[in-house]
DNA sequence: GTGGTCACG
DNA sequence: ACGTACGTGACCACT
C-alpha cells in the first residue's frame, strides 16, 4: 500500500502566502484552497497513492501569562482570510473521499509522524507532503518527505537528505535541540547557531553524545561554556523538537484508502467558490443549483467546423460573424463554417465590410486597418473590453479565461480554433452580463468607440526631435559624472550610488547621518528622507541631484530614444483594460509621465514637437476631480466655490479659515490645496501632516474644519463606503464598477485602504469616463469636419492634438467645447487650451 | 521576480 | 502594535 499523508496546515499556509488574495463574487476568500488543490493534484499524480490522509492541527494554545498571549496569538493565530478557508478545504477533501484527521492536543505533524511510523513498521510506503522542514526527521527507507517549496516539490529520501545535510534524518532533532528554532519557540542552546550545531552533530552524532563527550574534546572554551550553561534547555528542546509518533489518532493507514467522491457535493462547493478550472479537472460539470443559477453552464453544440478560403464573394453573403486576426492570418467564423485567408485584399474587404463583427483585440485590428489605408467597420463587441468592465482587476482577458470565469464552453477539443469557436457564445454571455450590470451604454457609447480613438492616437504617434534629446543626454551625462565625483569625494571612496543598500551604508554608517525610516531591507534613502538631511552634509544634495540626472537620462533620454520609430515619431501603446478605476494607461514608452514638475525635467517636453509647419494644441481640465466631487456630493458651498470662478484652493482656504479671499496667505492656500487632494484620495491625518509639514493634531483640525464647511462631502464619503461595504463594489457616474474585496478583510490596514479606494474610485473613475467621452466626441468631430489634425496624446485630464497651422484655431475651439460640454454638471468644467511648437510651449 | 525609487495625473 | 492618501509604468540593484 502507498499512503500520501499531507500536513494540511503547512500546505494551506504555503498556498495562502504564495498566492495573492483571491475571492469569489460573494467575497469568500479562495486563494489558499486554490493553491492547496494545485499542490495536492500535482503530488497526487506524482505519487499515485492508494490512500490519502490530510492532517490538521487541533491544539489549543496554552498561555502562561498575558504578555505571552499576544505574542503567541500573533504567531499561531492565522489571519481571518486564511481561517475562513480552513473549513472549506476540509469539506472539499471529505467530499473527495479523502480522510481528514484531527487529534485533540496534537499538531498535524504529530499525526503524520504516527501514520508514517505505522506504514514504516509494516513495510508500506508513506509519502509525507509538507512545507515544513521539521518533518524531514520522519524520513526513513519507507518514508519519503515531499517538501513543497515556492518553486518545486523536493523528494527527500534518506539518500537525498544525507547528501544535503551530511547526517541521518533522525539527527535533525538533535540539531534543533542545539540550535533552536525561533519560529517554533524552541530555545536550543544560547549562543549556538546552525554552523556550530552542525559540526557538533557531525562530531558526536547525537545530543546525548555531545553531552557525554564535549568536556574532554578539543572544542573552544566558549562553546564548552555555552553547552554547559544550556544543558537543560537543550534537553527540553530535544523533547520539543521531536515529532510525536504514537498520537491517539484513532485511525490506521488502511482507514485512509480513497473513498467515493460525492460529485454533486464537489460540484456545488466548487461552483460556489467559482473554481471552474478545478471542476474541469475533476471532469464534473458545474452545479446549476438555485444559489448558482447564474453560473449554470450554458448549453453548447459541438462544432465540426468546415473550412473555406475566404473570398470577396463569400464576404458579400455574411450577415454576422466572429473573427480573430493577428496581422497575417484572418479567421472568420459564421455558424459551423470557418473562413480563413492571408490575402491582404480580402482581409481589407472583410474588415471594412458592414458585416457586424465580434472579436477579442479590436485595437490592434484598427491599427492594422489604419496602417493599410482601410477601415475596421461594424465592430459590435470586443470580449476583452467586456471582461474588463465586468471585473477591472483581472490580469488579462483571454478568451480561455473569460470562458472559464463566465461558464461558457471553451472549445479546447477543437485545438487551435478554440478561441474562435468560443468567441460568439462568450460575447453573447458577456453582453448579457454587461447589460445586467447596467453598463451597456458604457460599453457601446464609450469604451468600444474609444478603442478606435486609441488606435488612431497610437497610429499617429508623436514627433520627437531626436537631436535635441541627444544633446540633453550629453548635458546630463556631464552632470552625472561631475556629481558622481563630488559624491565619491565626500564619501571617501567610490560606490554604486544607485544602490539603495550601498548608499545607505555610506550615508548612515560611514558618514553617521541620522537615519530615520527603514525599509524591510535596510535604510530608506528616498527623496523625503534625503530632503530632511540636506543641511547635514553636502553629499545629500548631490545624491538628490544625481538621482534627478540619472532618472532623466535613463528613463527619458535613453528610454525614449530607444522607442523612436522610423518615421521619427514615438508610437506608445495605450492600454484600455489595465487600471482598476477606468483610466487608460500608456506603455512602451509611458508618455503619461513625462517630467513637468521641475524646471530641468520640463526641458524634456521641448523635444515633443509638431511636424515642421504644424502645431500642438493642448487642452487640460482644471481640477476635474474636485469638480466631479462637488457634482457627486452636491455640496452647496463647494459648488459655490467653483461657480465664482476664483482659484479653488484660495477659495477653499477662505471658506475654511473664514476670511476674505484677499486675506488668504500662500501658506493657507497651500494647506487648503493639500486638504483638497486629501479629500479626493480618502483623507488621513497622518499623511496630510507629512505632506504639509504640520503636526497630526493640526492636520486633524484642518480636515475637521474642511468637512464642517462642506458637510455633504462627508455625507457623500460615508455613503459610498456604506454602499461599498454592502455591495462589495463602487460605481462611477456612468456605471463603471470596481469591486473592493479589501473591505471584506479582517486586516484593519487593508480595510482602511478599501475605504479610501471606495471614496476615490467614483471620483477618479468619473473623471476618466468624462475625458473618454470627450475623446470620442473630439475624434468624431475632427473626422466629420475634415480637419487636418489628429489627437495624439491623453494624459488623464489633458488632450493633445497635432494640427496643421490652418486648423489650429478650430481645434482649440473644438477641444474647449467638447471637453467643457462633455456632460452637464452641477459645476462648470473649466478647460485651459494653449498652442505651441512643442509640448513645453503648448502647456501655456 | 521583487523591492526601492521616482516620473506623471 | 502597525502603517499611513488614489491611480499608473520604467529603471536599477539584488536574489
Amino acid at each position: 500500500m502507498k499512503l500520501l499523508a499531507i500536513d494540511g496546515n503547512s500546505i494551506l499556509n504555503r498556498a495562502f502566502y504564495g498566492i495573492k488574495l483571491l475571492s469569489n463574487k460573494k467575497g469568500v476568500y479562495t486563494n489558499a484552497i486554490f493553491g492547496f488543490m494545485n499542490i495536492y493534484m500535482k503530488n497526487f499524480s506524482d505519487v499515485e497513492p492508494d490512500a490519502v490522509a490530510v492532517a490538521f492541527d487541533l491544539k489549543a494554545p496554552t498561555f502562561r501569562h498575558k504578555a505571552m498571549d499576544y505574542y503567541k496569538a500573533n504567531r499561531k493565530g492565522m489571519p481571518e482570510e486564511l481561517a475562513q478557508q480552513l473549513p472549506l478545504v476540509k469539506e472539499l477533501l471529505t467530499l473527495m473521499g479523502i480522510k481528514v484527521i484531527e487529534c485533540e492536543g496534537f499538531e498535524a505533524d504529530d499525526i503524520l509522524g504516527t501514520l508514517s511510523k505505522e506504514c514504516s513498521d509494516k513495510g508500506d510506503k508513506c509519502f509525507v507532503l509538507t512545507g515544513d522542514r521539521d518533518s524531514l526527521q520522519l524520513i526513513d527507507d519507507n518514508v519519503t518527505v515531499l517538501l513543497a517549496t515556492n518553486k518545486e516539490t523536493i523528494h527527500y529520501t534518506p539518500e537525498v537528505f544525507r547528501s544535503d545535510y551530511g547526517f541521518e534524518p533522525i539527527r535533525l532533532i538533535d540539531l534543533k535541540a542545539l540550535m533552536g528554532d525561533s519560529s517554533d519557540n524552541i530555545p536550543g542552546v544560547a549562543g549556538i547557531g546552525e554552523k556550530t550545531a552542525k559540526s557538533l552533530i557531525t562530531e558526536f552524532g547525537t545530543l546525548e553524545g555531545v553531552y557525554a563527550g564535549y568536556a574532554d574534546s578539543g572544542l573552544t572554551k566558549g562553546v564548552k561554556a555555552k553547552l554547559e550553561a544550556g544543558e537543560q534547555s537543550a534537553k527540553d528542546s530535544k523533547w520539543l523538537a521531536t515529532i510525536v509518533r504514537d498520537a491517539p489518532i484513532g485511525a490506521k493507514p488502511e482507514d485512509c484508502l480513497l473513498g467515493e467522491r460525492d460529485e454533486a457535493g464537489i460540484s456545488r462547493l466548487l461552483t460556489d467558490l467559482e473554481m471552474y478550472k478545478l471542476l474541469d479537472k475533476f471532469g464534473i460539470g458545474a452545479s446549476a443549483g438555485e444559489a448558482a443559477e447564474d453560473e449554470a453552464p450554458v448549453e453548447y453544440t459541438p462544432v465540426e467546423p468546415v473550412f473555406y478560403e475566404l473570398s470577396d464573394i463569400i464576404l458579400m453573403g455574411l450577415t454576422s460573424c466572429s473573427y480573430l486576426f493577428d496581422g497575417t492570418h484572418l479567421c472568420v467564423r459564421c455558424e459551423d463554417r470557418i473562413y480563413t485567408t492571408e490575402d491582404e485584399a480580402v482581409i481589407k474587404a472583410f474588415l471594412s465590410s458592414d458585416c457586424p463583427k465580434v472579436t477579442d483585440s479590436a485595437k490592434s485590428h484598427y491599427r492594422w486597418a489604419m496602417a493599410h489605408d482601410t477601415e475596421l467597420r461594424a465592430l459590435r463587441n470586443d470580449v476583452s473590453i467586456c471582461g474588463y468592465l465586468l471585473n477591472s482587476s483581472g490580469t488579462d482577458y483571454t478568451c480561455e479565461k473569460l470562458c472559464a470565469e463566465y461558464r461558457v464552453h471553451y472549445y479546447s477539443e477543437n485545438g487551435e480554433y478554440a478561441d474562435l469557436l468560443s468567441l460568439e457564445g462568450l460575447s453573447a454571455k458577456l453582453l448579457e452580463e454587461v447589460e445586467k450590470e447596467g453598463m451597456l451604454s458604457l460599453l457601446n457609447d464609450i469604451e468600444l468607440p474609444l478603442t478606435e480613438v486609441l488606435a488612431s492616437m497610437e497610429h499617429t504617434g508623436v514627433r520627437i526631435t531626436q537631436a535635441g534629446v541627444r544633446e540633453f543626454g550629453t548635458f546630463l551625462t556631464e552632470k552625472i559624472e561631475e556629481t558622481q565625483q563630488m559624491i565619491y569625494d565626500d564619501a571617501g571612496h567610490p560606490f554604486n550610488i544607485s544602490s539603495p543598500k550601498q548608499l545607505g551604508t555610506v550615508l548612515f554608517e560611514e558618514l553617521g547621518l541620522p537615519s530615520g525610516k527603514k525599509t524591510k531591507n535596510g535604510y530608506s534613502t528616498n527623496a523625503d528622507v534625503l530632503e530632511g538631511l540636506r543641511d547635514k552634509s553636502p553629499i545629500v544634495d548631490n545624491v538628490l541631484k544625481y538621482r534627478q540626472y540619472t532618472k532623466l537620462n535613463s528613463t527619458y533620454v535613453t528610454g525614449l530614444l530607444d522607442k523612436v520609430a522610423e518615421d521619427g515619431r514615438i508610437h506608445t501603446s495605450f492600454r484600455q483594460t489595465e487600471t482598476r478605476t477606468g483610466r487608460i494607461s500608456s506603455t512602451e514608452p509611458n508618455l503619461q509621465n513625462i517630467p513637468v514638475r521641475t524646471e530641468l525635467g520640463a526641458e524634456m517636453r521641448k523635444f515633443f514637437t509638431a511636424e515642421p509647419g504644424r502645431v500642438l494644441v493642448d487642452a487640460d481640465y482644471s481640477q476635474i476631480e474636485l469638480r466631479v466631487m462637488a457634482h457627486l456630493c452636491g455640496d452647496e458651498n463647494m459648488i459655490e466655490a467653483f461657480t465664482t470662478g476664483e482659484d479653488i484652493h484660495t477659495s477653499t482656504a477662505a471658506q475654511v479659515f473664514g476670511l476674505e479671499p484677499e486675506r488668504v496667505t500662500p501658506e493657507m492656500r497651500s494647506a487648503a490645496k493639500a486638504v483638497n487632494f486629501g479629500i479626493i484620495y480618502g483623507i488621513g491625518a497622518f499623511s496630510l501632516s507629512k505632506d504639509i509639514g504640520t503636526s497630526v493634531a493640526q492636520a486633524k483640525r484642518y480636515i475637521a474644519d474642511y468637512l464642517a464647511k462642506y458637510p455633504k462631502v462627508q455625507r457623500f464619503m460615508d455613503g459610498v463606503v456604506e454602499t461599498a461595504e454592502k455591495t462589495g463594489s463602487v460605481a462611477t457616474m456612468f456605471g463603471r464598477k470596481r469591486r473592493i474585496p479589501e473591505l471584506a478583510s479582517s486586516n484593519k490596514v487593508l480595510q482602511a485602504a478599501g475605504k479610501r479606494i471606495a471614496m476615490n474610485t467614483p471620483v477618479q473613475g468619473t473623471a476618466a469616463d468624462l475625458i473618454k467621452i470627450a475623446m470620442v466626441n473630439v475624434y468624431r468631430r475632427l473626422k466629420k469636419e475634415g480637419l487636418d489634425a489628429r489627437l495624439i496624446l491623453q494624459i488623464h485630464d489633458e488632450l493633445i492634438i497635432e494640427s496643421s497651422m490652418d486648423c489650429a484655431g478650430k481645434c482649440a475651439e473644438l477641444l474647449r467645447e467638447e471637453m467643457m460640454n462633455v456632460y452637464k454638471m452641477k459645476v462648470p468644467l473649466s478647460v485651459d487650451v494653449h498652442q505651441g511648437e512643442s509640448w513645453y510651449d503648448a502647456k501655456g
